[in-house]
Order: C-alpha cells, then sequence, then structure tokens
DNA sequence: TGCCACGCTGTTTTT
DNA sequence: CAGCGTGGCA
C-alpha cells in the first residue's frame, strides 16, 4: 500500500482487524496513525464505510482524524462512516430511538446555561436560594454521578458530598423529572440513555450491532465508565474493538474519565492483542527529553519506553516576561520574526494555554501584528445574547415543550408580556396540569398553556386583551415558522426571513447600542444564517437535515466551518483542546504557579496529589505537541480583577532539565537587576582605577 | 418607556 | 478592569 510508512509494529496493528486490540503507546508514537491505516485497509478489504465507528474524545480530534483520512482515501470512501466524538454518536442513535424512552421526537440538548436554569427552578421549587445551586456545585457533581455509570443513590452514598445524599438525590431526581417535561436531554444523556435503550431494549441493540462492526477509540484513556458501557454494548461478542490510548495523556479524570478502564483491558478482554510502540517520530529528541523529564515526576504510571527517531534539534526557550501583555507582545514578535525570516507559516505556530482567558492578550496583540489567527472554542459566538435568543426560536419551533427556551423568547423582541403576565400564565398552566392529571390526560406545557389563553380572549382576568392578542400573534408565529421550516427545501433563507419579521434592529436599538453595536449584532444574526446555508450545503445524508440536525450540531459544538483554513493561521487553544495534535512551533504559556498547575484544580479536587499528577500530564501534553521548537513563557505578574498579582514560576519548568533551556529574561525587574549589575561593575572599576591613580 | 449610572462579578479544563 | 444587568429617575 502507498503512502507514509508504518514501522513493523504499526503494520502488526493495522492488519490485525478481527478481535480485540489495544495499542498502548506514548505521545507520538504514531497511534492515530495506525488508525486511519487501519480504516483505509479495512476499506481495500472489502469492509463497507458504514460498518466502521471510529470515535474519538474532543471536536477538534475527530476533525483531524477525518482530515487525514480524507486525504488518504478520499470523502466518498468515507461515505456513511461514523467518524465522530462519543456524544455526537449518542446523538445519532438518539434522535433515531429516544421515542422508545417516552420522549417525544426533535428533542433538545440542553446546554450547561439551560441546565443551571433548571436547577435554579428547582431550588425555588425547594423554596431555596436559586443562586445556591452553583456553590453547591450541583450540575457538576450531576454530571459526575452520570458518566460513573453507577445509580445515583450508591453514588451519593460512595462519596462526601457539599450536600446531603439525600437532598443531592432528591435534586437529581428533580432535575430528570424536568428535563423530561422539557421533552430535552443534557450532553450526559447523549450517552447514558443510549445505553439505556439497549439495556432495556435488545432488539433495538441488535439493529445497531448488525449495522457496526468494527470500533476504534482514539485517546482511549479519557473514557468514563458510562461510555465504556455503552461502547461494550455495542461492540457485543464480536469484539472488533481497538483501543489507543497512553496513560500519561489521561486529562479529563476531572470529568470522570477513569484511567483505570485503558490500564485494565487486557482484564477485561483477555484474548485482546496488545501492541507498543515505542518510537517518537513527532518531536525533536530535545523536546522528547523534556517531556520525559517531566512525567518522570508523574508516581501512577505504567511502564513505557518513548525513544526519539528525530534530530537532536533547537534548544528550548524559555521566556520570562514582566506580565501578560509583554508575554503576549514577546510571543507575537517571535511569530512575526519567524514568518518573516524564517519562512513558516502562521499555522506552523500554536500557542497554548491552561484556561481559555487567557488567549485574550494573545489575540490583541496578534492583531496588533496583523498576523493570521484563529481561537479554538473558546467563548464566542454561540454565547452571544442575541444569538442564543434566535437559536432559543428555533429550539421553540423545533420542540415547543422547550420552556426555557420558550421563556427565553416570550418577551424578546418585546411584546409586553412581562414578568408579571408569565407569573399568571404559569399559574394557570398549574389548573391545567392538575384537570390533566384528574382525567389522565397528557400533561400540558406552557405552550398549550399559551395556545388556550392566546385563542380565548378574557380566559383569566388580569391578563388585558392587548396581552392576549399579543400571546396569540407569538403562538401563530412559530406555527407558522414550524410549517414554514418543515416545507421549505432550504432552512436558511426561511430563517432569513424570520429574522427580517422579528425586527431585532428595532429591539438592539431600543436596548440602547449604539449603531455600529447594532450593526454587530446584526451581522451576528446573519452570521447564524450563513452557518446554517453552509452546514446544508455541507449535508451528506440522504434525507435532508431538518432544524433539529442544524441545533444538535450547534449543541455539540461542532460546526465544521471554523476551521475553514486552519493551516493559515495561528492556532490559539487550550492544552486540553490540543492534545492529538501536532504543531512545528509550540508556545507553552502562563508558565507560573496558579495558573498552570492550576490553583483551584489542586485546592478544589479531593485528591490533590491525584489533581497535581493530572495537571502534570497536561504539562506532557502540551511538551509533545511541539515538532521541532518549543518556547516556554511566563510573566512575573498577572491582571486579575483589576489587581496586579506576583506569581512564582511553574514548577513543571524546575522539572526539565537545565541544559535544554535557553533562557531568556524580558521582565522589568530583570532589566532593572541587570541595570544595578553594570552600575555596581562601574563602581568597582572606577575604585580600581582609583587605586591604581593613587 | 427610555436613558443613564452605579455596582457587582468574573477565571478552570469539555461535550 | 471591563462588561453587564439592575434599578432609579424622568
Ligand atoms: N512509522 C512512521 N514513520 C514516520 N513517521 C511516522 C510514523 N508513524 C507516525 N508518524 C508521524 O509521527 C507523528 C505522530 O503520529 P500520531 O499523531 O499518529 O501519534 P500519536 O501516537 O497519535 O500521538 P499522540 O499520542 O500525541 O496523539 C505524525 O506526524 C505522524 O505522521
Amino acid at each position: 500500500m502507498s503512502g507514509p510508512r508504518l514501522n513493523p509494529h504499526q503494520a502488526e496493528a493495522v492488519n490485525h482487524i478481527d478481535g480485540p486490540l489495544l495499542i498502548f503507546a506514548g505521545a507520538g508514537s504514531g497511534k492515530t496513525r495506525v488508525i486511519t491505516h487501519r480504516i483505509q485497509y479495512m476499506l481495500s478489504k472489502g469492509i463497507a464505510s458504514s460498518c466502521i465507528v471510529a470515535v474519538s474524545f474532543t471536536n477538534k480530534s475527530a476533525r483531524e482524524m477525518k482530515h487525514r483520512l480524507q486525504k488518504m482515501v478520499g470523502s466518498k470512501a468515507l461515505r456513511g462512516m461514523v467518524l465522530s466524538t462519543f456524544h455526537a454518536l449518542g446523538n445519532r442513535i438518539l434522535q433515531k430511538e429516544i421515542r422508545i424512552l417516552g420522549y417525544r421526537d426533535p428533542f433538545s440538548i440542553l446546554d450547561s446555561d439551560d441546565g443551571l436554569q433548571l436547577y435554579a427552578s428547582i431550588y425555588r421549587d425547594l423554596k431555596l436560594d436559586p443562586d445556591q445551586v452553583k456553590e453547591d456545585s450541583m450540575p457538576f457533581m450531576v454530571s459526575l454521578c452520570k458518566n460513573s455509570n453507577m445509580h445515583h443513590e450508591d453514588w451519593a452514598n460512595s462519596r462526601s458530598l457539599p450536600v446531603s445524599a439525600n437532598f443531592f438525590c432528591d435534586v437529581f431526581e428533580r432535575y430528570h423529572a424536568s428535563l423530561k417535561s422539557l421533552n430535552a436531554v443534557d450532553f450526559d444523556d447523549l450517552i447514558l440513555l443510549p445505553s439505556r435503550i439497549f439495556k432495556e431494549h435488545p432488539e433495538v441493540l441488535e439493529k445497531y450491532r448488525r449495522r457496526f462492526r468494527y470500533f476504534m477509540i482514539d485517546e482511549f484513556q479519557d473514557t468514563n465508565p458510562t461510555q465504556y458501557e455503552l461502547l461494550l454494548s455495542l461492540v457485543g461478542d464480536e469484539k472488533n474493538l481497538c483501543v489507543v490510548g497512553d496513560d500519561d495523556q489521561s486529562i479529563y479524570g476531572w470529568r470522570g474519565a477513569d484511567v483505570g478502564i485503558i490500564q485494565n483491558f487486557q482484564t477485561d478482554f483477555p484474548q485482546a492483542k496488545i501492541v507498543r510502540l515505542e518510537h517518537n517520530y513527532r518531536s525533536s529528541s530535545r523536546i522528547l527529553s523534556a517531556a520525559n523529564a517531566v512525567i518522570a515526576n508523574n508516581s501512577k504510571r505504567v511502564q513505557k519506553i518513548l525513544r526519539a527517531t528525530g534530530e537532536e534539534g533547537e534548544q528550548l526557550s524559555l521566556i520570562m516576561a514582566e506580565d501578560e501583555e509583554q508575554e503576549a507582545m514577546v510571543v507575537a514578535d517571535i511569530i512575526q520574526n519567524r514568518i518573516i525570516h524564517a519562512a513558516q507559516n502562521p499555522g506552523d505556530f500554536a500557542i497554548l494555554y491552561r484556561t481559555n482567558f487567557q488567549s485574550r492578550a494573545f489575540e490583541q496583540e496578534l492583531r496588533k501584528l496583523q498576523i493570521p489567527h484563529h481561537v479554538v472554542g473558546g467563548y464566542k459566538f454561540f454565547d452571544r445574547k442575541e444569538v442564543k435568543d434566535l437559536l432559543a426560536y428555533l429550539r421553540v419551533i423545533a420542540n415547543r415543550s422547550d420552556e426555557i427556551s420558550l421563556l427565553r423568547i416570550l418577551n424578546r423582541p418585546r411584546r409586553g408580556i412581562g414578568e408579571g403576565s408569565v407569573q399568571k400564565i404559569g399559574a394557570f398552566l398549574q389548573n391545567m396540569a392538575e384537570e390533566a392529571d384528574a382525567s389522565g390526560m397528557r400533561r400540558p406545557d406552557f405552550f398549550h398553556a399559551l395556545e388556550r389563553i392566546g385563542s380565548t380572549p378574557g380566559l383569566i382576568q388580569g391578563i388585558p386583551a392587548k396581552q392576549v392578542s399579543a400571546i396569540y400573534e407569538f403562538v401563530e408565529f412559530i406555527e407558522k415558522y414550524k410549517k414554514e421550516f418543515s416545507r421549505a427545501r432550504k432552512l436558511a433563507p426561511v430563517l432569513s426571513t424570520m429574522i427580517q419579521e422579528l425586527n431585532w434592529e428595532h429591539e438592539f436599538m431600543r436596548e440602547g447600542s449604539d449603531e455600529n453595536a447594532v450593526r454587530a449584532r446584526m451581522l451576528n444574526l446573519s452570521e447564524l444564517t450563513n452557518m446554517l446555508a453552509f452546514f446544508e450545503s455541507n449535508w451528506e445524508d440522504s434525507t435532508p437535515p431538518g432544524l433539529f440536525d442544524f441545533l444538535a450540531r450547534i449543541s455539540l459544538q461542532a460546526s465544521d466551518e471554523d476551521d475553514d483554513n486552519p493551516r493559515g493561521r495561528v492556532q490559539l487553544l487550550t492544552l486540553h483542546l490540543s492534545k492529538g495534535l501536532e504543531f512545528p512551533t509550540v508556545f507553552l504559556t502562563g508558565m507560573m504557579e496558579g495558573i498552570f498547575p492550576g490553583e483551584r484544580s489542586i485546592s478544589e479536587s479531593e485528591n490533590p496529589e491525584a489533581a497535581l499528577e493530572e495537571e502534570r500530564r497536561l504539562c506532557y501534553v502540551g511538551i509533545t505537541r511541539a515538532m521541532k521548537k518549543l518556547f516556554l513563557t511566563a510573566s512575573r505578574t498577572r491582571r486579575r480583577f483589576g489587581e496586579t498579582e506576583e506569581k512564582e514560576p511553574s514548577r513543571f519548568l524546575d522539572e526539565i532539565p537545565e541544559e535544554l533551556l535557553d533562557r531568556e529574561d524580558h521582565s522589568v525587574s530583570q532589566m532593572a537587576e541587570r541595570k544595578k549589575d553594570e552600575m555596581e561593575e562601574w563602581l568597582t572599576d572606577l575604585r580600581n582605577n582609583l587605586k591604581v591613580s593613587i
């Protein structure tokens, strides 16, 4: 077979397609290459693409895998293959099968913000302060629980929680009842519910087992027990399961990933073939030595060999700056220099950091020097209010039981249905619900109440005729666009008309934004329309996409238009998102205690030792992204909430052997030091001279 | 209903 | 510090 080489161990793994297979190896040893070649090999053996499932953990790495494969076999050969994240796979199954659990068809996927709202309303029902939700870290715990594949009562009783086990279970149950009544699921349900369906309805599972025959999981060290359960049920007795991973790169323990799953794979599958890859093909030997030295400080590791194959390469550079702004300036300068003088492309650089907000300074400086760049993930487009509002419209149109979205848009743009009216409608709904319960009918939801009130003027006193007609018009509006969207051949033009009809522009002006802001916000709305158009034109399925498909795509954060030309831009991303990727030149930034390792990840962990080791693995991941050149940068101070804080250099820097490092200090205090040194030198010279002359 | 001013809050990491 | 939301006032 043509294409790039494989070493004998890789080839062995590629050719082993039946039965369980574990590829256990360090960073940059060609694990992902095995997966892509294995798929290529399977296709060449006549295995249908629709039988193959290749799963990864982040959208970025799933996309990367897809790109590599497209280059090898072309897009056409990949048709029907599942090449996605676990969550996207779960969503795909749920989309077809969720009815069996008593949900209605287009369900909503709640994002974490909506989830918070839901908890808040539960707390209000319990006569508790809704602000307490976050303090109790309820969403986080519930998620952790759902990722553990344990019954929630057992889970709650098996650990110490910030709240009592009873209270946790109460909220847990109410939360899920609410979700169900909204006809909505949360992220974890995308994994959990398919698993439940398979357990309760073997005939459905059978269908999927016949369809999916070969499984490959990249970054398997980050699997959580619930995902593993889903995987095990799908894999069935054929056990054509290939998992690939590296315990040293397990960085999602905090959200329930269990590295024990990969460590015990051999126990679960005694007949598994094990392949170890011991050559690193990615990084220069200096970079690899640094990585190995850092990770050697961890205690809980599985023995593993990783030898360099590349050149010794440049020294690593350690750069100290005064503050984050200067840190960013130095980085941007270096990039500019290397683009101009070393003929490197912007896309050859990655700037990695621990937390999203750190991207800000770098964005600013790169913009100043007009260096094309792209921030991966982070808070952005979909968090904007106007975008959320518009999406809420689409959600209600797709799933009118989505009360959270409904309440969001009921009075946006303003139609005179304020808080007071909502209360009254709520009370009315309560009555309707009791009647329905008494007569054994389906429980009405908020939208039903609106329909009733809107079509029967005078039904409730206290809601004046003007508001009744506003409610009527709102209901009509939703129904009209529901029809339009389901009838239209293309969705994007409908959305465009809808935006116009809602007259957002007027609303934005009323909200007091100046002309530029209004234009920017309108632009965001049309950007969403563009995304929808793009989404439609890239749709590969035979049945055309519906609103639901678009919404699901957005919820999964998997929109793929943001990587339109990643090659031409400097990539800014968190260390977590960098896993599985590689770049010729990498900047590991913010290397200060408190930032990295992150203060809270350790202080808020129930096992600080383990948390620190996870941070260190994150550092190992960061270092091993670099192929040719690694810069480590830090600053002496950092502004936080307007205050300047002093920061110590990260302990991870001390773990890198000194002889691999070139140090460069740009900080003011260092400059001052140097000046002082020079002054003293000058003084002693002067004294000596004086002595001589005397 | 509309405008401004004050004051509060925010920084893990992802799907 | 900055961005947002609330609330007071006209
Ligand atoms: N046999 C080989 N010969 C030469 N280069 C190889 C070989 N196998 C892989 N590579 C190259 O090495 C680099 C790392 O490979 P790959 O991304 O598959 O590693 P990985 O083990 O998945 O890394 P990570 O654990 O960091 O995700 C890639 O640039 C790949 O093209």
